[in-house]
DNA sequence: TATGAATGAGTCTTCATTCAT
DNA sequence: AATGAATGAAGACTCATTCAT
């Protein structure tokens, strides 16, 4: 029983996470998704209340993903430099993606649904990827690959940097060579000192 | 035309950026705005077609007041590091004021309409203060306060970092300290080589 | 400007009185309302916000006509025992009429909406006729029509049969020859002792 | 048919019959049964069709029971003025509970469903009760207990009394106080005659 | 018997926008 | 220029009822 339930439920979530992706957060409503999955209008309710929590599943969803392409993807022996570099491509990808991600449909959210720090999912996986980036810069000091005096400092610099392209990107829009410029520049501040 | 309909749209568009700020910019009502400005519902139409409308022209007065002021509050002979540090000090500001300011409807707002990058007021905006900012690095570097070499480059990152704070702040949180050692951080890099 | 939507009001009022009457008081919809007065939905948002707000507008009303009407149709010099008959007879009348009385929707209304006793319109109501007819049966004691040792049980009595008569046409039935019998019990506790 | 699916049927009941005595009659949905009862919704259905079918079983059984109660608590010798007192403090209990009976469902129940005369559990429980009063009347002033020239007024009056008490209780509220000084007019109506 | 997912009609409520005055 | 009553479309939500399993 649970199981054909469940299956809806995704297709549901699945459905909506392209909405949401093409039009933002606000902007959708239950009877976009209602209509874009095909069920009816009560139908939608036996699963969710509202797409805030459609949202908020999706979002959650989203960042276990995350979780596993992240530990997944990389090369035990790989250079730290690489690794890096690797992370900022991805980055980078999403960055100029114009329509298929979640970016706008999470800053509508999370504007409005100011989230306690605790469980404030954008701000855990912050977190994590400064942990992550400042591990990665710390072996890199110590293979001789990076220099680097303060490297929790950098990992922060790096994402708040990041953050803001992600915004830009959204707001006033942004090209292909301003991210590779920019980025660039973070990684020559890893690397450039004598 | 006269003076006195000049004077209601004033009040209509400081009403309204009080609003804006309160509440973002998707989520205020032309009836927000009529209410809250005490006129008519017909009234409000003579003067603006949409809070679209109004919003672009709120955006537009603000931006026409920073420069005003950027260019009035700084001292002809001020040390370039001290201006920087007086700019920051101004964004950090800005950053910690949770409500009174009107970021979440900007982004809101250019979240929806996505801006030829040319008419683009945020783009033009930052890419001034880029200008600006390098100017100062320069000026810093010639006078042996700053050590840069890449101005431009470094501008650009302080205003890509101020940007993911400005995000950040509206959506995940952000304290007080993460903006100071952030700000320090950038600091430093201008600063500390020897 | 007031005179117009005054009008609507009205209009409103004395629409959504009918159909009170007959559909009585949870059975009754805002589409019903607007239906019946020809207006749009949103317009009659403009008036009232619920089924609820409308009814006990009507319900006032209905309050102060009764007192009006009270005041109005008795002759100065009647006797006390003609005046009771003629309330009795009033009271009879909207007892036996089915359809055309809010009875129903006030009861239902009223078991909602647990009002604080001191703001119970159907408390003041009820409290008021018991003060008028204790007051007739005084006189009517003092004239010699009436035979009474307690005049403020007495007119409580009749009150509380009337309002068991009222109920019980809604919920029984009740015919003409039944309240005929209770109300001449009621006068003959009154008139018949030696 | 089995004993099983009779159990389940009881179970319906009881559960319902609880909901309607919180809520009413007309704010009970299949819903908040299916709910309560923890069985399925389609399994309620074979059961009952709607929320009416299943108020007018519960309507019947508490009436069964009614009727039970009532032969079985009395004693066979008592005087009938004890008996009285007993049923009239019975019916005080009643008056005075506010939300563990059934009165308010019931009105809201018979609002919707008038039932013809003949049908009507309500009217056959009040002429029963009638002739129960009558009956202890007559045998009261046979045994000099009671004096009325009219036993059957009496116990009409008597009935219309308490039906009128009920319903005020439901819609503007009532205090011991008063169904105190009510009851004991009534009483007194037969005792106190010289 | 029993389940519970699914439906779709019905109601409430809000808003941008128009228009007679 | 200005008013504010009026409209109707749009979205949210709930419920009785059905039906395949």
């Amino acid at each position: 029983m649970g199981e054909k339930s469940n299956q809806k439920r995704q297709l549901i979530l699945e459905t909506a996470r392209k909405i949401f992706m093409e039009k933002g957060y606000k902007n959708v409503t239950m009877k976009d998704i209602v209509e874009a999955c095909g069920i009816s209008r009560g139908g939608l309710y036996l699963y969710f209340n509202s797409t805030r929590d459609i949202f908020a599943e999706v979002l959650r969803l989203e960042s276990q993903e995350m979780d596993d392409v992240f530990s997944a993807g990389v090369p035990e022996d790989a250079a730290a430099s690489d690794i890096l570099a690797l992370f900022l491509k991805e980055q980078k990808k999403e960055i100029l993606r114009k329509k298929s991600n979640l970016t706008v449909a999470t800053y509508e959210y999370f504007f409005e649904n100011k989230v306690a720090k605790k469980d404030n999912l954008l701000r855990s996986r912050f977190e994590e990827a400064v942990t992550v980036i400042e591990k990665l810069i710390v072996d890199g000091v110590e293979n001789g690959e990076f220099y680097c005096e303060d490297p929790l400092g950098c990992a922060r610099n790096i994402m708040y940097v990041l953050e803001g392209l992600k915004a830009s990107a959204h707001t006033m829009g942004i090209t292909e060579k301003t991210v590779d410029s920019e980025l660039l520049y973070v990684m020559q501040g890893l690397v450039a000192e004598e």
